[in-house]
DNA sequence: TTAGGGTTAG
């Protein structure tokens, strides 16, 4: 049974594994019997194929009558080592169910696959368990406790396990310090690594990275120039730590300076740049990187699709299908959203075949992208159903939502979605109330609009150029030309050329040449092309009668050599 | 046991 299953096996890996063909045909031709110790080895060799070969392994598994404790523990490890952890966990369990008992080996794979999604329920009942099969002796299970509660933060739980262990070795040591990192105990942290008898790189590490996470570069880099054998993972923690304090400069000095850079490393850099803006910079990173893996193409599409470059991510993205890369649900995500941003709503169907054919689950974050792509698309009933079915609704999702109404025009459904979120004490960001803004100026609920305006302050929210844009449209286009005017005069920062293009534009549709002389005047101020600007003046003076000063105006730009582009007045769109 | 890729506006 287990011979000819494994057999299948392997010759399926030759098919699906397609890149690593002759090492699964040597394995193939060099198993003549087939144990279950083979079990291990087989899994294994599958470690690097594709997502197709993990997915496959399950099902095959499952047919598996009578493995014996060692596959079993085996294939638990299998799975956490792919970060299948709900999958480990069940496994675990199904091993358990049918008599067969635990190793140490399933068992700590099993703990951290419980740490890892943070299943406090059933890591307690494992460690109940290994207490009665005297597991507990085992220095690597009382490791993995330890990890386990340290990860969940139930530090005096780690901390008790960890007295417990006769001969402790440096994993336990460093589980033990992660536990007091992560429930931010510095000090106590602090005194546990400096009690550490014998240092490793993780210990150094767990620390730098606890300073690096909290913005303090300075202890970071001294302790970073303090450590010894500096690994891979040190450099990477350093480059990272000035990538999130956005000090890019510095970041790259220590990426063009470390001994061994790996994929952490560029991508790192990589996401930094995509972080503030340097497209340029994270292309030629790019551009330069020789070995090139999935989380790189990844990074990269992610650079251009946050940055205004949709077609530029999806150009990508196309290389990367022709490569041998497989997109998952995180490429989905930046993908989706590349396309939501040229408007193809269509391709919300091709990722939804896509997903179905190759087995990627739709988490909330695609989810989210998929919504924001409906909802541009106008298709309400499919973004709802993908709203209601997300596992935890967050800001980013109501606001989506939300967004998606604004452009819609539907504001009783926005201020529905509002409520809703408030009521569930998931706070609104910016973004929610440009959607809830542009809801009611379309609607041309000017005072619902005023007073949500006004209620920004409640969350904590200071509003934007852009909010103040909306607020001026609003005000314009229901004639309210005054008010908008001195809505602009109390902004507590400098009007951008789409604040008074606004006004411009409201002052054009109720033939108001006062204002639109003096939003004319600052567009001109703050913009290259005054094109667009000057002819929607002129327009204006035409449509009061006041031809002599439209032609003045058109004399000015004809002589200045400016030709009207369509292109950009946006004013007119 | 440490380091890397994702969603909402403009």
């Amino acid at each position: 049974m287990l011979d000819s299953k494994l057999r299948f096996f392997l010759q399926r890996c030759v098919v699906l594994g397609q890149g690593k063909q002759v090492h699964a045909q040597l394995v193939l031709n060099r198993f003549n019997h087939l144990e279950p110790v083979l079990v291990h080895q087989t899994l294994q060799l599958t470690k690097e194929f594709s997502r197709n070969v993990v997915n496959y392994v399950k099902r095959i598994l499952k047919g598996f009558n009578g493995l014996d404790s060692f596959s079993w523990g085996c294939l638990v490890r299998f799975l956490s080592q792919h970060r299948k952890f709900k999958e480990t966990v069940s496994v675990y369990i199904e091993m358990h169910n049918s008599g067969v008992p635990s190793s140490s080996h399933a068992i700590t794979s099993v703990l951290r696959a419980c740490g890892k999604i943070e299943n406090v329920i059933d890591g307690k009942l494992i460690h109940a368990q290994a207490l009665k099969t005297g597991l507990c002796g085992c220095v690597y299970v009382q490791t993995g406790l330890v990890g386990l509660y340290a990860r969940l933060g139930y530090i005096e739980m780690a901390q008790k396990v960890f007295d417990d262990i006769a001969e402790k070795n440096t994993v336990s040591w460093n589980s033990l310090l992660q536990g007091y990192l992560e429930s931010g105990n510095v000090d106590e942290a602090r005194s546990v690594f400096d009690k550490i008898p014998e240092k490793d790189a993780v210990s150094w590490n767990l620390i730098i990275s606890s300073y690096a996470k909290k913005g303090d570069m300075g202890n970071a880099c001294s302790l970073f120039l303090a450590m010894p054998l500096k690994s891979s993972a040190s450099w990477n923690i350093l480059i990272g730590g000035y990538v999130n304090c956005r000090e890019m400069k510095l970041a790259r000095t220590y990426f063009d300076t470390m001994p061994q850079r790996n994929s952490v490393s560029w991508i790192t850099m990589i996401s930094g740049y995509t972080k503030s803006g340097d497209v340029q910079s994270a292309e030629e990173l790019f551009r330069h990187m020789s070995k090139k893996d999935k989380l790189v193409y990844d990074a990269m599409i992610t650079c251009y699709a946050q940055n205004g470059k949709p077609k530029d991510a999806l150009k990508l993205f196309s290389q990367m299908l022709n490569s041998d890369f497989q997109p998952d649900e995180i490429t989905l995500s930046s993908v989706v959203s590349a396309n939501s941003q040229l408007g193809d709503t269509s391709f919300g169907k091709w990722v939804e075949s896509y997903v179905t054919e190759h087995g990627i689950k739709i988490d909330d974050l695609l989810s989210t992208s998929l919504i924001d792509l409906y909802m541009k698309g106008g298709d309400f009933a499919k973004a709802s159903k993908l709203f209601s079915n997300l596992n935890k609704k967050d800001t980013v999702s109501y606001s989506a939502m939300i967004m998606g109404c604004g452009i819609n025009g539907m504001a009783t459904e926005a201020n529905r979605l509002f409520r809703e979120m408030i009521k569930k004490k998931i706070p609104p960001n910016l973004v929610t109330f440009t959607g809830l803004l542009s809801a009611y100026s379309h609607s041309g609920l000017v005072q619902e609009g005023y007073e949500c305006f006004k209620s920004m302050k409640d969350y904590n929210l200071e509003p934007s150029a852009d909010h103040y844009g909306i607020m001026v449209d609003m005000l314009g286009r229901a004639g309210r030309l005054e008010e908008a005017y001195e809505l602009i005069k109390s902004m507590p920062m400098q009007p951008n050329a789409g604040v008074w293009g606004a006004l411009l534009l409201a002052s054009g549709l109720h033939n108001n040449v006062e204002f639109g002389e003096i939003a004319c005047s600052h567009c001109v101020e703050l913009e290259t092309d005054p094109t667009g600007y000057l002819s929607h003046l002129a327009n204006i003076y035409t449509s009061v009668g006041r031809w002599d000063d439209a032609r003045n105006v058109r004399d000015a730009m004809e002589e200045k050599k400016l030709r009207k582009t369509l292109a950009c007045s946006w004013v007119e769109t």
